[in-house]
RNA sequence: GGUCCCAUCGUCUAGAGGCCUAGGACACCACCCUCUCAAGGUGGCGACACGGGUUCAAAUCCCGUUGGGACUGCCA
């Protein structure tokens, strides 16, 4: 008997550079490098991008670790740094000059561009580098980046997943860098090297690095030859970039891109990774599809070669379904951070309130003395099917950790201020409350007589009872919260809006 | 300018020649439910960019036009 030879195990690798916060772009890429990984048991490995010695930092790193691992996508191998790999890339400049693909050049930028003016003066407009060090037999040098010689004529097609064969004519291939005058790689060496020493064998990234390919499988192809070896090219698969309502490519400057932020917001990692895997694939049927049926039904030769809007409103609806998916206790769990932040742990920047100009405020806006785990949990059910982000969860539950909490004008206004009858309800509550059985239903019966002891429907009569105890227009049910508020506090409250009736009036 | 990519409702997409008077989701609108707000339910609005082919038959294949985008750095 025979056993099958068994498939390779494929390898792939997500390469980001640390200049910034982690882009939703590069969390895409990242995603579907890994599902695939997933669901054929391969390496998903993390290559940090970090030679460019002026635009890195190393918090930038910690960043992108602490994101993939919000994002439940740890790497199986690595961080590696591109930095640490210097040797290979210099093995690999070697070989690659002593077989004479690449050529030393010492033409300023100024001096390219004045001959390409010439050139186009002349009516040849063809744009780039002129090939002018390409026969000169220059040596190598400080301040002398080196070319690598492409072919004159032909073509260099990429065989690619998602958009099948593209075609790079050779003629409008300039002779590009690969290596600096200060004798290091470039993006375009180092990335492939790097992917040849790691045995990468799929490569899944951004559409923007697509015309840069054809270059990096000239350099394969020359580095087999330099160095008498037969690496196989990795497979390539580019992924349709993520755009702003312009179309145009998500841009760190003007969109709202980082990862981090999302996190700060209350986003749910699990349903911000269900959407990023809509962005250019499309699971079938239903859109909210749990993780392992992610893993099992993606298909890279199926995402779309279009551009995808990061949606930040579908998003959003996504995470309410997943926020109401969760239990009572995930619910309490997801929540602690904006309510009560433990010390030494992760904790957003802030919360969302409505009410409020500006969108947060840092912390709780409690003390966090006065937060009672327990009260929370009495409110969490209902809390838990209004709120779309985790960041809306303080305000819905302030009044019940706030001694006094803030009563917002214009609700006061509205509810109390411009209504007659504001008074009577308040003062008929605050008496009717002093006995009553202090439960849910029996709140929302004598309210109800109350109101309609007024010719009020119950939709107008709480209105005031709402702004005098917890100082807003909206907020949970009502009766749920006084259970929970508690007799003497509400109480107390009800007779603090009539004393504020009676000076501000 | 050059090279390359892309083109289904406002958005994300289903659709791999007949199943399409083009399906779903988000958003929007209306109604229902309702103690506010949500959630939920029902219904509505809404697209194959255009022009030529190929074919008995095209959203699906080919060509062109138009429009959008990416790249064009001794950044990655």
């Amino acid at each position: 008997m025979t056993v099958p030879s068994p498939l390779p195990v494929p390898r792939l690798r997500f390469a980001p550079s640390p200049t910034g916060f982690f882009h939703v772009g590069s969390a895409r890429s990242a995603l579907f490098n890994w599902l695939f990984t997933r669901q054929r048991g391969g390496t998903f490995i993390l290559r940090i991008e970090d030679t460019d010695e002026a635009r890195n930092r190393p918090e930038w790193t910690d960043g992108i670790i602490a994101a993939l691992e919000w994002l439940g996508m740890p790497p199986d191998e690595g961080p590696y740094f591109q930095s640490a790999q210097g040797a290979a890339h210099q093995a690999a400049i070697e070989a690659l000059w002593n077989s004479g693909a690449l050529y030393a050049c010492g033409c300023t930028r100024e001096e390219i561009e004045a001959r390409t003016k010439a050139r186009a003066a002349a009516g040849d407009p063809t744009p780039g580098y002129d090939g002018y060090c390409r026969d000169l037999g220059l040596p190598r040098g400080e301040g002398r980046a080196l070319r690598f010689r492409t072919p004159d004529e032909g073509s260099t097609t990429v065989v690619d997943l998602v958009r099948g064969e593209v075609e790079f004519p050779h003629r409008a291939t300039e002779d590009f860098i690969c290596v600096k005058g200060n004798g290091m790689p470039l993006f375009v060496l180092a990335n492939a090297v790097d992917d040849r020493t790691m045995a990468i064998s799929h490569v899944f990234r951004g559409e923007e690095l697509l015309p840069t390919t054809p270059k990096q499988i000239m350099l394969w192809d020359a580095l087999n030859v330099a160095t008498a070896t037969d690496l196989a090219l990795p497979v390539y698969a580019h992924l349709p970039l993520l755009v702003n309502e312009q179309g145009k490519k998500l841009s760190k400057r003007r969109d709202p891109v980082a990862v981090e932020m999302y996190r700060e917001q209350g986003y749910l990692p699990s349903a911000f990774r269900n959407y990023l895997a809509l962005l250019g694939w499309s699971p079938g049927e239903d859109e909210i599809v749990p993780l392992e049926e992610l893993i099992e039904r993606f298909r890279i030769e199926d995402v779309q070669r279009s551009p995808a809007f990061f949606d930040i409103q579908k998003l959003t609806h996504m995470n309410g379904v997943y926020i109401r998916a969760l239990s009572t206790s995930a619910f309490v769990a997801e929540s602690r951070p904006w309510v009560d932040p433990v010390a030494g742990e992760w904790a957003p920047g802030g919360w969302h309130d409505p009410d409020a100009d500006s969108a947060t405020t840092p912390g709780p806006p409690w003390p966090t003395e006065r937060f009672n785990d327990e009260v929370f949990g009495l409110m969490a059910p209902v809390v838990q099917e209004r709120v779309a982000t985790l960041s809306e969860v303080p305000a819905l539950v302030d009044f019940l950790f706030l001694e006094d909490p803030p009563i917002d004008q214009k609700g006061w206004d509205k509810a109390i201020g411009r209504d007659e009858v504001a008074p009577k309800l308040l003062q008929g509550a605050f008496d009717l409350y002093a006995d009553c059985e202090w439960q849910r239903d029996e709140l929302h019966r004598v309210t109800s007589d109350l109101g309609e002891s007024f010719g009020r429907k119950l939709g107008k009569a709480q209105a005031p009872i709402r702004v005098a105890v917890t100082g807003r227009q909206v907020g949970p049910p009502l009766f749920e919260s006084l259970e929970v508020l508690g007799r003497d506090e509400t109480r107390r409250r009800l007779a603090a809006a009539l004393t504020r009736l009676r000076t501000t009036t």
